[in-house]
DNA sequence: AGGAAGATCTACT
DNA sequence: GTAGATCTTCCTA
């Protein structure tokens, strides 16, 4: 019986989330049909002091999610596509978890109708290519995954292997420290 | 109402 | 490696 990770694990700095998550298991219930894959690559962002930050320039209403309670998601639109993000921070502060790349475990059959294609390897080797696979858009925005009620969730799964850090992809203007965090030499992180 | 930007992806050379 | 597609949202007028 593996429990469902609570609100204290996402009430962190989200760099130390953001290194956390690697190993874990995202759950995703959509109809009858379950979607599971293993985290194997981050980013983490913060509120007003990171430039590269949705959250830079202040609260928006499509941004607000990350204002809000950690454990919720924030989900936002760049170029036609989904970016899947947990809200993470101390009380008060702001900032996210970017999921950049997943493993599949299970339901890849349904995600390879979903993407339309049958390559494994790049069902969800992306931010945009794994929100198509696991059915995530915008009407999730908020939700609250630590609830037992939601049909998203994090459990436990590896913890046995490197950790490995670069920029964040696709910024400009990043931070000086590495926020990008991936599982070493795994085949499905992107890039 | 129109333009520009963006935490992207795909297809092409 | 680079160009073009595509869409949500914000900013200016």
């Amino acid at each position: 019986m593996t429990s469902i990770f609570k609100r204290i694990f996402f009430q962190r700095d989200p760099e130390n989330v953001a290194l956390d998550l690697l190993g874990t298991k995202l759950v995703r219930k959509f109809d009858l049909q379950i979607f599971e894959g293993m985290i194997v690559e981050t980013e983490a962002y913060y509120g007003e002091k990171d430039p590269a930050s949705r959250a830079y320039n202040g609260l928006k209403f499509y941004n607000k999610a990350m204002w809000s309670l950690p454990g919720n998601l924030f989900i936002y639109n760049v170029h036609k596509y989904w970016m899947f993000n947990i809200v993470a921070h101390y009380p008060n502060e702001v900032g996210a978890v970017l999921i950049r790349a997943v493993e599949p475990l299970t339901g890849i059959e349904e995600m390879m109708k979903n993407r339309q294609i049958d390559d494994i390897y790049q069902l969800t080797k992306g931010p945009g290519k794994l929100t198509i696979a696991f059915n995530i858009d915008n009407s999730l925005n908020e939700i609250d995954i630590t609830s037992e009620k939601s049909r998203i969730h994090i459990v436990k799964y590896k913890t046995d292997f490197k950790i490995a850090s670069s920029k964040r992809i696709g910024v400009k203007k990043d931070l000086k420290r590495n926020m990008r965090f991936f599982i070493d030499s795994n085949r499905y992180v992107s890039k």
